[in-house]
DNA sequence: CTGTTAGCGCATTCAA
DNA sequence: TTGAATGCGCTAACAG
């Protein structure tokens, strides 16, 4: 069992009666004579040491640690991002920093400025809300930032984003199909990113289709949460009797459901149920939920690539990856088993990532 | 808008025409004149000046960050730890690091060694399973540990542990109570701690209340998974017929409620289900499912101040927190909206954390 | 191939 | 109260 306490470079090069700079060699993989390199890993081993991060990191600039930022920790969409960014990063050597920052781009705007503290390498960055002070300060940062979500088109970011438009065409038209035709709207909060975005992507389909979508049918949620979901769906059911609803998550869609079921309209006889993100809980649900894939677990790798990539090279040119959504089909939009467990996308090649 | 050069010490001292020694007290709140301290503030906005991570981390030892390990990023349980440790630790100042090493101990002996590069100053860690190997690379480690999770008896480290013998006896006592006698138990990997430990608390509980836990009762899924939960309960209900089952995760639970409507038997009627961990997706279930409440969130809090307090006294004596469970009932278990939307818990005083 | 040495940026001790 | 100087542990440039 090695040493317990604390050893340095110096400790191991005098135990094996050698210079520091040959250990750090040694240790680097760097050439060096058999025997030195012996005698060095034996000195190593039997003192247990261990590099330290701070010291190298101080010489050398680079931390190895990503940071991570994501505005709700338990929306399971981002917890899937996470999950695939860090399996990309950590393959690469990077350890993953979480920083929770809420809605509030305030707090994102002071996580920039802790970051040029220098603890993290890189900043992945998925925002809710995406204010004009946060874009300047995500402009002055000093260091690479990849953000996952729509920017601004002068902005000289590296960012993947997903075409929710198209997205949201996928679900209408499904439910087209399926000869519905009143097709009601729970969004989230209209003032975020994903809340405009998906709204346009609604009145656009239907549009589209030719279908009315009048004021009846659209209701907003104060968040993207399950709670807010059921005030939301209830106000809907309300107001008008929608024959399919397509919702802006899946948090939203499983309150949706919910909420008809408690007023004893069926799923998917009655009102068929399209939620977005295609996370488990659509998977779970009872009735299962079709979803709008997203792409969450791509975006999170493209974002994690792009990461290294501009890591690897910081003066390369500012990359912009697009993932094209795809339909998940489940039971909660088909009558009668047909056709459920279909996987539908727009057709186009997908982008590579 | 400040400057985005990085600026240093140095940099600031000689703008303010002043020594970098009284920089450094300035900024770090240590007397010093209204004069200086005012140059000295002026100089550092003016440039910037945000002070370097590791060279502070080099000169004190200290990291600011704090380590969270955990088997499973997937597992909601998970989740709502993190996000409970995240908020204790960052109001204390200190930044969460996430590793999410897989369920094996191995991945886990290495993140120790890692640890010890210094890129922590301590570690929150919840592991599925604990190897002998495991547990000595545990109490060998230079730098604080916590450990959410039951452990032998004479391992002197801080953690927070769970009663899931009362859990489980909370969850059978309820459906005793409902009339129900063929109670079944799906179980996670018995080769966990938690596997383990819930089986024996489904074993003591039928034997407390005379109540058969034959062989056809019992299943264990493959893991804690949603997947693995849909075979185990197809296993128990092809080979048996409970009039209520208990699930050793609330994943599991929803599986086996998937199964159970697939079969056409109502829930509660025909069988009802208690879950374990009441996460969200118990709540959101369809119907929503009683679910032992671990403290998932509890147990996060208390990891993360054992964490602050062991920071703060790293000779402090070795502290055990245990967390009691409750039980909240909702639709799954109770015919007919009698009684759901209680909170059932043992009574006894609930360990302040 | 190997050793010596100079910082990286900061906190801190010691003088003044 | 303030300044000068030291060293945390490491990598890399340079010298031998």
């Amino acid at each position: 069992m090695p040493e317990t306490k604390k050893s340095t470079l110096a400790l191991v090069a005098e135990r094996a009666g050698v210079s520091i700079a040959s250990v750090s060699r040694v240790l680097n993989g760097q050439p060096a004579s058999v025997q030195l390199a012996e005698r060095v890993r034996a000195a190593a081993d039997a003192l247990g040491y261990v590099p330290d991060a701070s010291a190298r990191t101080l010489k050398t600039g680079r931390t190895d640690q990503i940071a991570f930022a994501v505005a709700d920790v338990g929306n399971p969409v981002y917890v899937k991002m996470m999950h695939e960014v860090e399996r990309v990063v950590a393959k690469a050597g990077y350890r993953l920093v979480l920083s929770s920052t809420g809605a509030d781009p305030q707090e994102q705007i002071g996580l920039l400025g802790s970051l040029n503290r220098g603890f993290a390498d890189g900043l992945v960055l998925s925002p809710l809300r995406l204010s004009a002070e946060l874009v300047d300060a995500l402009r002055a940062s000093r260091l690479p930032i990849v953000i996952i979500g729509t920017l601004p088109e002068d902005v000289e970011l590296d960012n993947v984003r997903v075409d929710s438009m198209a997205g949201i065409m996928l679900a209408v038209d499904h439910l087209v199909q399926q000869g519905r035709k009143r097709i009601g709207f729970v969004n989230g909060p209209v003032d975020t990113n994903p809340g405009t975005a998906r709204l346009s992507g609604y009145l656009t389909s239907m549009a589209e289709f030719g279908l009315a979508a009048t004021a009846d049918l659209q209701v907003a949620a104060s968040d993207f949460t399950y709670k807010a979901g059921r005030k939301a769906a209830a106000r809907l059911l309300g107001q008008s009797s929608p024959d399919a609803i397509v919702c802006s998550n899946d948090l939203l869609a499983v309150a949706t459901l919910k909420e008809l079921t408690e007023r004893g309209l069926r799923v998917p006889d009655d009102v068929a149920l399209v939620g977005m993100d295609n996370t488990d809980v659509a998977e779970l649900a009872n009735p299962s939920i079709t979803s709008v894939d997203l792409g969450a677990a791509r975006r999170g790798k493209a974002a994690a690539k792009l990461m290294l990539r501009r890591l690897a090279d910081p003066a390369a040119g500012v990359k912009r990856v697009v993932i094209e959504p795809t339909l998940s089909v489940r039971e909660s939009s088909v009558r009668a088993g047909v056709g459920a467990g279909q996987h539908i996308s727009p057709g186009y090649e997908e982008v590579r990532a």
